[in-house]
RNA sequence: GGCUCCGUAGUUCAACGGAUAGAACGGAAGUUUCCUAAACUUUAAAUACAGGUUCGAUUCCUGUCGGGGCUACCA
């Protein structure tokens, strides 16, 4: 990489005129900005040398900028302006990493998967109501991340924990056995996954019913909720699950089996997959052995109550339930028992998990107990957090009913890709399932995209309108250029076969670095756990490519040097367009 | 209240402590109707506030103001 050997090449020039040891995290090589590039293409800043060079920042940038030339044969100028000295890379370097690389389909990605794996946790819904718009931010974030990590050769296992047992199922069950009337997902033609959700709700609209009636009856909030019989009946039944009865294993199992199938075709439609699923129903148990351990340790202590808890006011935090005094597990014991499995299971190098930031707290806190309990591996797991998604209208309220539903949502922006196409009459040529395809891929890829645009951990505002514009920081506008790159290539009718030219049109080297720095964007993105990079860098070729390149420029261009540069540039522009976005899991077409 | 994250053009997003804070959409003005869903040119427009550290701060620290989240014997 070029800009290691740069940065090499200064640490060496430094030791050498002034006489000392510096270390290459000591200088940082970065790319020239836009307007001194007429100067050099790479930049470094030699304030932080004055110290040990007694000499103006000019002067230092110059001696430095001298050698750097004497010891390097591929640099070519540079120039000084300030403390900073800008180097110029000779155009032959990259033409030459452009002519090996032209027609390089996998370009950018390792894949060497080998090594202890990086488990990566996302998804994990409850089974009681159908996934909505902010477990796409998480299955988007989980899926590409995943992605991203193996693209930068890391073994990834992708694993999603299904949170399938509990009172919030219990409450699905019951009202479908005392208020329905036998649905099935067949019956009423409902989705598995909607069918549970509206007995769901239909379970809280009936128990606020019964609660305000028994306060107009003179009793407080409190007390109405402890007389509830329907919460009663749901403990009941969740006690039966517990107690393994027959009956109510049968409707659970049937019940989450719909639910299960309403799943997988949303995730299907998402593109999303796991190489392992865990059920909460099988392990909600496994912490119970580790709170034990604790106690015996002496690292938890329990109460007269028989409540099991630890102190964690050293650390800054509170104290923390493990066990409840009938001695029945809470979330954190749980989740305790899972990372336990995890561990054991994969030995992994790394545990992600992929949970909204209004689990910061849980996780700071399973992460202590861990490391308190002497697991090594705590150190690994790592919580990739991210903000709420909001609409342009607000914030989603389940209790409103302005939940965005995931299925929904998919819907309207495959609809909304189909109709701007109609419209404009694009693509008669298509027979209809080609179509269908398209529709699917832009409405879907607008999604995306917008999504994973956005720094993760930061909130966000999701505009459906404004994301499936074809102009703009927007996946179609990324697809659109990649459709039309391969356009130009099929008018073309030949393969990129660019060996050398006589110079390089400043913008057309301004692309070529871009492309050139694919990988490494690939490496920082992976390492940073944000598709953003990806997704902004992606943006920026695409613009960067569109501004200068149109089928004249390259069709209609006389000189056969020239034309063939441009058909390699744009052969490898398409390849990293590609290979980026099928790691933010979107696709792109070869026409639309 | 305590803990925590966040605050950048009208809007949605960028910016390893580095140069004149970038884009996009929208706005204004203009040229054009030939590149796949119009393009191109010009233009106005932002770091919440006050200190501090630094050669240099949107970035780090402190405080103020504003917003989100957590603060359950729910998951």
């Amino acid at each position: 990489m070029i800009e290691n050997i740069l940065t090499a090449n200064a640490v060496k020039a430094v030791n050498q005129l002034f006489n000392t040891q510096i270390e290459s995290s000591a200088l940082a090589v970065q790319r020239t900005i836009p307007a001194y590039r007429d100067q050099g293409d790479f930049s470094l800043v030699v304030f932080p040398l004055l110290k040990i060079s007694r000499k103006s920042p000019e002067e230092t940038a110059t001696m430095l900028g001298n050698r750097i030339l004497l010891n390097m044969p591929d640099a070519e100028s540079f120039g000084v302006v300030k403390g900073y000295l800008n180097i110029r890379i000779k155009p032959e370097y990259w033409m030459q990493f452009l002519s090996a690389n032209q027609n390089k389909s996998s370009y950018g990605i390792i894949e060497t998967s080998s090594g202890n794996p990086v488990v990566v946790e996302y998804s994990s819904p409850n089974t009681n109501k159908p996934l909505h718009l902010g477990h796409i931010r998480n299955n988007l974030l989980g899926y590409s991340v995943s992605k991203l990590l193996k693209a930068s050769g890391k073994n990834v296992v992708k694993v999603n924990l299904v949170n399938d047992r509990g009172i919030h199922i219990c409450k699905s069950m019951l009202a479908w056995k005392l208020f329905g009337n036998g649905e099935t997902p067949e019956s009423s033609a409902k989705k598995g996954d909607k069918l549970v959700g509206d007995f769901y709700v239909l379970f809280d609209r009936k128990y606020k019913e019964e609660l305000s009636e028994l306060m107009s009856n003179g009793l407080n909030e409190d007390e109405a909720a402890a007389k509830s019989g329907l919460m009663m009946q749901a403990r009941e039944m969740l006690l039966k699950w517990e107690a393994r009865d027959e009956e109510t294993l049968k409707l659970w199992n049937t019940m989450n089996g719909w639910v299960y199938k309403g799943f997988e075709h949303t995730y299907k439609r998402l593109g999303v997959d796991f190489d392992k699923i865990y059920y909460e129903s099988q392990t909600y148990l496994l912490g119970k052995k580790i709170v034990e351990e604790g106690l015996k340790d002496g690292v938890l202590f329990r109460r007269e109550d028989g409540s099991v808890w630890i102190d964690l006011t050293e650390e800054g935090l509170d104290e923390k339930l493990l066990l409840r005094s009938d001695g029945t597990s809470v979330y954190m014991t749980q989740d305790l028992g899972t990372a336990q499995l995890r561990a054991d299971d994969y030995d992994p190098e790394k545990l992600i998990y992929v949970v909204g930031n209004e689990q910061n707290y849980h996780f700071d806190v399973l992460k202590l107990i861990l490391k308190k309990m002497g697991r090594p591996w705590a150190e690994s797991i790592y919580h990739l957090s991210y903000g709420m998604v909001e609409l342009p209208e607000g914030k989603m309220k389940s209790r409103e009913g302005t939940v965005v539903d995931a299925d929904d949502l998919m819907d309207e922006m495959i609809a909304t890709a189909r109709a701007m196409t109609e419209e404009l009459g694009k693509i008669e040529d298509f027979n209809s399932s080609e179509a269908e395809a398209l529709y699917k891929m832009v409405g879907l890829g607008a999604l995306k995209y917008f999504i994973l645009k956005v720094d993760p951990r930061k909130n966000m505002t999701f505009n459906p309108r404004e994301s499936i514009d074809f102009n703009g920081n927007t996946g179609p506008f990324i697809q659109y250029t990649h459709a039309r790159i391969r356009s130009i290539m099929r008018k073309a009718g030949e393969e990129a076969r660019f060996t050398n030219a006589d110079s390089l049109h400043p913008q057309e080297a301004d692309l070529l670095i871009m492309l050139y720095q694919f990988p490494q964007m690939v490496g920082q993105a992976a390492t940073e756990l944000s598709p953003s990079f990806i997704a902004n860098y992606l943006f920026e070729v695409a613009r960067q490519y569109n501004q200068f390149y149109h089928e004249l420029t390259i069709l209609k261009e006389e000189n056969p040097e020239i034309r063939s540069l441009r058909l390699a540039l744009s052969q490898l522009t398409s390849i990293v367009v590609k290979n980026g976005m099928d790691l933010l899991g979107i696709e792109v077409p070869e026409k639309m």
